[in-house]
RNA sequence: GGGCGAGUGGCGAAGAGGCUAACGCUGCGGUCUGCAAAACCGCCAUUCACCGGUUCGAGUCCGGUCUCGCCCUCCA
């Protein structure tokens, strides 16, 4: 039994769907204007993550989320850059998808724009006018918020509340200083439609209104966004909405809460915003998601660099885990008989999986989740060193399962655990390789002056070197650059040829030349190129 | 002014009436290792902003105080 925790009744709620196994998913897309910030990417990997859990759970999810492609903002940037709104807009819709892609965000079935939806926003503004929800004053049209009887309900506030502290201006032109546009007279030189009432656009709330049904039908399951837009976003949609079919809504509304910096919200007004675009060019995308998926959606997420940084070391911690499971899986793992110690392992770790799944259950508790996750590692870890000379049969199938869940729950579920395909970087490594050995024959040779200059070599260029049962591994997180360690390497030749050995330094330019690095000789010192630039890619 | 929410170890963060206050980071000790790294084992909050109350029993419920954040205006 899912609960979800309902801005609408302020409680925890058992999730009953309209249709069984079916979730009809709404969430408040970007404004199309600019680079998205670290504060829009939260709900973007916390209603990912929902939606990844929901499917797991057996929903069939139809997820929509729009973009809001006309709006004030963007006719101003557009106006400052002097290019056409709708070309400022496409080209943040498409930086967009880079960025959630970056963040493995899983597309939506449906991405519905405001540009695309005129004829439905008209069609809807229209309806609202006939039934007495709205007016039309001088090619505006004005939303009757004194007509809905239910408006403030997901705020919790009423109407005379937001008038007492009300910092309004009043526009005289309005019934009610709280009605709010519906339709906007285009001002001179402004990108417009037609409509019944003159050449303009739509008001911010409508097309989510609009939108939102189109794609999923009079009423939905789950509308989401951030805890910003309940008012005056949300309140107004469910204004216009159910006015417009009387029927609710959305049954859930869930909000999730700011990213600060300082205690104090990240917003574009103060100017305290984080592109996540330079975020994610310090610091590996799923660094960022794990950050954001650490804490509970409605907690409060203070940003600071120290955060990312920890992060990266806690993410590192279950990344290990699989790594070491992959090392010692072959490709196929023949179908065999698990052992006692194995069926006890995987006991311990189904338990931790209902855990898990209990967590996510109790409102997407995604840290009470993780929690478990970094409980699974540690059994897999100690499952691992109790056999550290090696699986036998038994062991493997015990931890090819225990690879299922942990992947499952890590990966499908939270989307944190796919390790980087290091792409661009086969010359990289096949230098690593060339001093991974090097290093290897110094340490049987108990050299362990050399050994240890390589390695601090590599240390020093980001490479983690670990020594395991099985061999060296190194791992990095950022690819070292190929033509420092090039130099590294002719350097160390250079010091052999000094030395003359020549066994030594003749090894190192053969390996290099088979890899592709062609080395020369010259007066003034060794050159070096790499042959085709195929390797690099 | 009105509405909402939060205050838990050195830091981050779960827990919302009752087994030893999860988990992560950091630090310390140990095992392993040529030394490291990784991993594992152990240690690090008699106490959950403060004061009262309810209860056999309260981070957990109620009342009050203090502090902080958010919304009421574009914002995820």
């Amino acid at each position: 039994m899912i609960k979800v925790y309902n801005t609408l009744t302020r409680k925890k709620e058992e999730l009953n769907t309209l249709e069984p196994h079916k979730v009809k998913m709404y969430v408040c897309g970007p404004t199309t204007y600019n680079y998205i910030h670290l504060g829009n990417a939260r709900p973007l990997v916390v209603f990912d993550i929902i939606r990844r859990y929901l499917q797991y759970r057996g929903y069939e999810v139809t997820y929509v989320q729009n973009f809001t492609d006309v709006d004030d903002k963007i006719i101003n940037r557009a106006l400052e850059k002097g290019i056409p709104a709708s070309e400022l807009a496409c080209k943040y819709v498409e930086e967009y998808f880079r960025d959630a892609d970056a963040l493995g965000v899983k597309r939506a079935e449906f991405y519905p724009r405001v540009s695309e939806h005129m004829p439905d926003i008209i069609q809807v503004i229209q309806g609202l006018i006939d039934k007495g929800y709205a007016y039309q004053v001088e090619g505006d049209v004005y939303y009757r918020v004194n007509a809905f009887n239910g408006y403030g309900k997901l705020s919790g506030r009423s109407l005379e509340e937001m008038l007492a502290g009300a910092r309004v201006e009043v526009d005289e032109r309005k019934e009610h200083p709280m009605d709010f546009a519906l339709w906007k007279k285009a001002k001179p030189g402004e990108p417009y439609w037609d409509s019944p009432w003159g050449p303009g656009r739509p008001g911010w709330h409508i097309e989510c209104s609009v939108m939102s049904m189109k794609y999923l039908g009079d009423t939905l399951d789950i509308h989401g966004g951030g805890a910003d837009l309940i008012f005056p976003h949300h309140e107004n949609e469910i204004a216009q909405s159910e006015a417009y079919t009387g029927k609710p809504f959305a049954r859930y509304w869930l909000h999730n809460g700011f990213i600060t910096v300082n205690r104090e919200k990240m917003s574009k007004s103060l100017g305290n915003f984080f592109i996540l675009r330079d975020i994610l060019d310090k610091y590996p995308a799923d660094t960022v998601r794990f950050y954001l998926a650490a804490t509970h959606y409605r907690s409060p997420l203070d940003f600071d660099n120290t955060k990312l940084e920890e992060a990266g070391r806690a993410l590192g911690r279950l990344k290990n885990t699989l790594r070491r499971m992959d090392e010692l899986l072959p490709e196929q793992v023949e179908p065999g008989v698990l052992d006692e110690a194995g069926q006890a392992f995987l006991d311990v770790l189904d338990r931790l999986r209902q855990e898990f799944t209990a967590a996510m259950d109790d409102d997407f508790n995604t840290a009470r989740a993780m929690g478990c996750l970094f409980d699974m590692a540690r059994e897999i870890n100690s499952y691992l060193d109790s056999r550290a000379g090696g699986l036998n049969p038994p062991a493997r199938v015990a931890i090819n399962r225990a690879r299922q869940v942990f992947t499952d729950l890590g990966e499908r579920i939270m989307g944190i655990l796919k390790l980087r395909t290091e792409t661009g970087a086969g010359l990289v490594d096949e230098m690593l390789g060339i001093l991974v050995e090097l290093r290897g024959t110094a340490r049987q040779n108990r050299d362990y002056t050399t050994a240890d200059r390589i390695r601090d070599f590599l240390v020093a260029s980001g490479v983690n070197v670990e020594d395991t049962s099985r061999g060296t591994r190194v791992t990095y997180e950022q690819v070292p650059e190929v033509a420092r360690v090039i130099d590294f390497l002719l350097g160390w030749r250079e010091e052999a040829r000094q030395a003359r050995d020549f066994t030594t330094a003749d090894a190192i330019r053969d390996k290099l030349v088979a890899a592709g690095v062609t080395v020369k000789d010259t007066r003034e010192g060794v050159r070096w190129s790499i042959d085709s630039a195929g390797k690099l890619s």
